[in-house]
DNA sequence: ATAAGGATGATTTTT
DNA sequence: TCATCCTTAT
């Protein structure tokens, strides 16, 4: 048998060995679904002689898909490895467009529009059509788009549907115009990637054909994860050859909110009757306690299709771990605490804790109380690198520079640095430019003739010429400068440091003007690609990378995201906080049955990315919009069985009067840690690990200490711990971690 | 045209 | 709380 299903168990064996054809992997948490891709791609190319051109592989993230790659480089060579075709729906159908949009009569070289480009240009649009953009948030408007696009449903049909209120019928007459003046910026914007891709696919068979003859072998990861144009695109591609590899599981479906419909995995075997099902239910990752814990509360709610019934060696572990906190920062200081105190029990390293949350805002009380304890920690999320104001006036010069009809890039740099053109000049300009049905810079161009009648004044005409003859220099300089001179070009045309610096006092004009450094750095990495690419490529990639892309699993740091985020991902220790009503699930589900089970869904994705430790926390009083609000924990914990539950004693007096905790930073609970032991009361059901496994005397083996002779071990808080004569020195490890193994 | 200051209102989750 | 919007003064 070949080395490559030799890391396999039985079942996955079979769903990577699976004759050609469909093949459905539904499967649990942990269970191996993303391994099973991983090496079915590896398996077609070394046992099929299936060339790693002629595959193509959805992941979950651009990350995902670079470690794919990485894995199979060694394997299939690098060569080969960079042709496979592998990445996210978003970035595969970018490239697929760069190709053949020429098809939708469209140009190739288009911008990819992220959620502050498209808000900027529906503020436009409302502007035009004189809609109240209170009443119309803008926002929501887009949100409603969003979901249309991703039904495939054009302006013109929105238009034929019924409305309801006046809301709606605003939207209608929005989305028209939105869509135009995407066009004319010859920009697209995220889900335009793939409705478009899949308008190619359905009304140009010829060049769908193209995609037939190059893609023999079809994967897809998360599948239950996918919205209808998704859904579509795959379908597409794989109908002539039904050569479908999808892996996913029904209950981790946590993105309704952006169209995703848990009925394409279900229904897998409707659209591909013949296709083969394989259920995995041996789960690798978590400890039994964890493992029983989660599943209480996914099988609370409902009954699956497919039963998927998990089970693991990895033993009984520890006890989850309940925590209810005084308020959000005595729950962080308890999650910082308990990370300190499990290093330093050794075995366990910041970078295998994670805490993960609802909402990005929870992540602040956690960051404080890490950078208390000089623990290393790393954001995934909240105001991101792209985001910043900064980076992307520069962003936008870039932009401009490479596609100067992006009528909201060239908008948002007009007047940054301060060139005199005000709020009432960029009115007019906008309004002026729709009149004449033009981009803005096609506007500005025909101001250079004296002769055309604008609505400025002469001084006003100076400054938007000056600015025009700007961005034509930058347009040249970008057809032969690389990406990082360009930027450094820009950077002392528009004196940005300066300006950072007048803006800005010391401190925070270093802070930004660090960002700009950084960018250029990162523009760096691309001069080695031909110069028409280099520009073009920077800038999609720069729009689709995912936050998760930029998490980095080497760096020896504690994880802090969000539940979302965390799919697919795996700790060590996970803490999950804010368990309460409000939070989770979140107040704005649960009036809907469909997003309350989202919410429960939630936890469980969260549960289950737990190797070893998990704590369930949630604080009885929390800071909600400046102002403090009671709360309850949520209704998904009285799911669990109070018996898989470890809960110690709670402190019976609230902490300390208001004053002390504003002064002391540690909050109550802080010092005192762990209450091990103590008089207060023990979990009703009886305590976990009864016994101990290893004794005194006993030799024992471990990965990096090597053998060593058991001088004690004794029940801690749940968990067993275990102190170890090693040939250096004496340690004490907590037996879940450690992975101890007895020496005959 | 811009800077400063006060009222106001919003936070789910993401490519 | 914090960011954004709106008013007013320069
Ligand atoms: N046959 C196996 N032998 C040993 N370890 C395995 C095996 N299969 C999977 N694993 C390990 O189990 C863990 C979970 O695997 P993987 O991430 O592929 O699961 P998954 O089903 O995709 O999980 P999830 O749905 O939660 O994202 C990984 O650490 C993986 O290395």
């Amino acid at each position: 048998m070949s080395e490559l299903l030799q890391q396999l168990n039985p079942a996955q064996r079979r769903a990577v060995e699976a004759a050609d054809g469909p093949v459905l992997v539904l499967a649990g948490p942990g269970s191996g679904k993303t391994r099973v891709l991983t090496h079915r791609v590896a398996y077609l190319i070394a046992e099929r002689d299936v060339d790693p051109f002629n595959i193509l592989a959805v992941t979950f993230t651009n990350k995902a898909a670079r470690e794919m790659k990485d894995r199979l480089e060694a394997l299939v060579g690098a060569s080969a490895a960079q042709t496979l075709s592998m990445g996210t729906f978003h970035s595969l159908c970018a490239r697929f467009l760069r190709r053949d949009i020429v098809h939708l009569e469209r140009e190739r070289d288009f911008v990819i529009y992220d959620s502050d480009d498209q808000q900027r240009l529906m503020r436009r649009v409302l502007r035009e059509l004189n809609i109240d953009e209170k009443r119309n948030q803008p926002r929501a408007v887009l949100a409603r788009i969003s979901s249309a696009k991703n039904e495939l449903v054009g302006p013109a049909e929105y238009a034929d549907l019924k409305h309801v209120g006046l809301f709606e019928s605003n939207v209608a007459k929005c989305y028209p115009r939105y869509q135009a003046l995407l066009q004319e910026a010859n920009a697209l914007d995220f889900d335009d990637l793939l409705s478009e891709t899949v308008r190619l696919f359905a009304q140009y068979p010829e060049v769908l054909a193209k995609y037939h003859d190059r893609f023999s072998a079809l994967l897809v990861d998360e599948y239950q994860d996918t919205n209808r144009a998704q859904y579509l695109f795959i379908r597409h591609l794989a109908a002539r050859q039904r050569n479908l590899f999808v892996v996913g599981d029904d209950d981790q479906s946590i993105y309704l909110f952006r169209g995703a419909d848990v009925r394409n995995i279900l229904q897998f075997e409707q659209d591909y009757p013949e296709a083969q099902v394989i259920l995995l239910e041996q789960n690798y990752r978590s400890t039994q306690s964890i493992l029983d814990s989660a599943q209480a509360v996914i099988h609370a709610s409902h009954k699956p299709k497919h039963l998927k019934r998990l089970w693991t060696e990895n033993g009984g572990g520890a006890q989850v771990r309940l925590h209810e906190g005084y308020d959000q920062d005595e729950e962080a200081a308890f999650v910082a605490d308990e990370i300190v105190r499990l290093i330093a029990a050794g075995e366990l390293a910041a970078r295998d804790c994670a805490v993960m949350y609802r909402t990005n805002a929870q992540s602040r009380a956690v960051e404080e109380a890490l950078i208390r304890r000089t623990l290393p920690y790393q954001i995934i999320g909240g105001t991101r690198f792209y985001e910043r104001k900064e980076v992307r006036d520069m962003l936008a010069y870039l932009r401009v520079a490479h596609n100067p009809y992006d009528s909201v890039s060239l908008m948002r740099i007009i007047n940054w640095p301060g060139r005199g053109i005000g709020e009432r000049t960029e009115k007019d300009l906008e309004r002026w430019a729709t009149t004449l049905g033009v981009p803005i810079f096609q506007a500005l161009r025909e101001l250079e003739d004296p002769a055309t009648s604008s609505p400025f004044a002469v001084r006003t005409i100076t400054a938007l010429l000056g600015f025009l003859h700007l961005l034509d220099e930058l347009i040249a300089a970008s057809k032969t400068l690389p990406i990082a001179e360009l930027i450094e070009r820009i950077v002392a045309r528009v004196a940005a440091r300066e300006t950072l610096e007048r803006e800005y006092d010391l401190l925070e004009a270093e802070d930004r003007w660090q960002n700009l450094v950084e960018l250029r750095d990162v523009a760096e990495g691309y001069k080695n690609l031909p110069q028409e690419n280099q520009l073009s490529t920077f800038l999609e990639e720069v729009a689709l990378v995912a936050e998760v892309d930029k998490l980095d699993p080497n760096a020896d740091k504690v994880t802090c995201i969000t539940l979302h985020q965390a799919k697919g991902l795996e700790y060590g220790a996970v803490f999950l906080i804010g368990l309460e009503e409000g939070l989770l699930p979140h107040s704005r589900s649960v009036d809907d049955r469909d997003q309350l089970e989202e919410e429960r869904r939630l936890l469980y994705v969260g549960m289950t990315r737990a190797q070893h430790k998990l704590y369930l926390c949630c604080a009885t009083k929390r800071l909600n919009y400046g102002r403090t609000t009671v709360s309850r924990p949520s209704r998904f914990l009285a799911d669990i069985p109070k018996a898989l539950l470890h809960t110690p004693g709670r402190r019976s007096k609230a902490p300390a009067a208001p004053q002390a905790t504003m002064f002391s930073p540690r909050s109550a609970l802080g010092d005192k840690q762990p209450v091990v032991g103590s008089r207060y009361t023990r979990p009703s059901a009886a305590p976990p690990p009864s016994a101990t496994r290893f004794a005194a005397g006993q030799q024992v083996r471990h990965a990096t200490f090597g053998e060593g002779i058991v001088v004690t071990s004794r029940l801690v808080d749940g968990d067993e711990e275990v102190t170890v004569r090693f040939s250096d020195r004496e340690r004490r490890l907590l037996a879940s971690f450690a992975n101890l193994e007895l020496v005959e």
